[in-house]
DNA sequence: TTGCTTTCCATGAATTCCCATGGCATCCCT
DNA sequence: AGGGATGCCATGGGAATTCATGGAAAGCAA
């Protein structure tokens, strides 16, 4: 059992497209890397397909093995699976976090997601979000006040979610 | 089965935002950690989501594992996955208790629920509230005056649950 | 060389760890 | 029941470590 992804965290980012893993975030990727800790540089997986426009999705190794056993599992040959690689795994890029707990974004990988100074990252279960954090912040306010007006004043998330065993 | 969160306890919170966890508190967290005794440094999970202005949610490790998985159950990629997962994996804090019985509350957790020199923990059943002492005074004395207003003179609490096995 | 990338080192702040204290309840022995 | 001893629990202070971040140095390619 893999520990998850929580949380939400705010880095900088140098001129040089630097910046710092999570404490929280590094311990996830490196339970998720076999390699670790004989060798202790952890690495990632960074998906950008043309379907993230605002952020990037980031994985351990392990999660983005089982996407590529997923991809594996369409028909050879068959227009799924060619569709499925060109836009997952040609637009994956993997890399280490360093000793000092960095990752070096590539330049067109932050202009895909318009990131300058400050990067938000998101949790969301098996992977998480790199965002530029104003952006991250206007999308997150408009989210949350849209459903503040649909939803009572009391509603609670949790009860998005189903009990088990109930179809 | 395992044991719930009983009672209400006032903990003092010092300027470093250590607070301790209730003892009885504590063994119910023990309980829902399977790494526990093996090790001896509990867990726990803290949920700060925007529904939640004036108090957190604690839980078990366990519980926030049940949490997940009716995520997980969510179809990927669905609105509502993404919906939940903004709204309570990435607003969630997953820590440990250290070997004095405390933990430490993020300042940005303090604020988000005015949280200052004391709190108040409420037992909830599986999970339990952290309040700012004063607040829950004010919110508790309002709120039970309300009910005596409400509700008849002799009304039981007890006879809104239902007995067991009647669908 | 010139520009770009990677490696290494420095620093301040924040966090975590470790030890000390005092109160309260319990246990035990006489 | 007295009265001490014991142990757990909540709380405080200070030391040590980790973390995020900035800058310099060193490699590499054109």
């Amino acid at each position: 059992m893999v520990s998850s992804f929580l949380g939400e965290f705010n880095q900088k980012v140098d001129s040089k497209g630097r910046m710092s893993i999570p404490a929280d975030f590094r311990s996830v990727l490196a339970e998720g890397d076999a390699r670790y800790p004989e060798n202790p540089l952890i690495r990632l997986v960074v998906l950008h397909g043309p379907h993230l426009k605002h952020c990037l999705h980031a994985y351990t190794v392990e999660a983005m093995a089982e996407i590529e056993a997923g991809i594996n599992r369409l028909p050879r040959g068959s227009v799924e699976r060619k569709r499925a690689s060109r836009l997952i795994l040609a637009k994956a890029w993997k890399t280490e976090i360093d000793k000092d707990g960095r990752i070096v974004l590539p330049q067109r990988l932050r202009q895909q997601i318009g990131l300058e100074s400050e990067a938000t990252m998101v949790a969301m279960g098996d992977y998480f979000e790199i965002w530029n954090a104003d952006t991250y912040e206007e999308m997150e306010s408009a989210e949350t006040e849209a459903w503040l007006e649909e939803l009572p004043d009391d509603f609670d998330p949790l009860s998005m979610i189903n009990p088990p065993g109930e179809g």
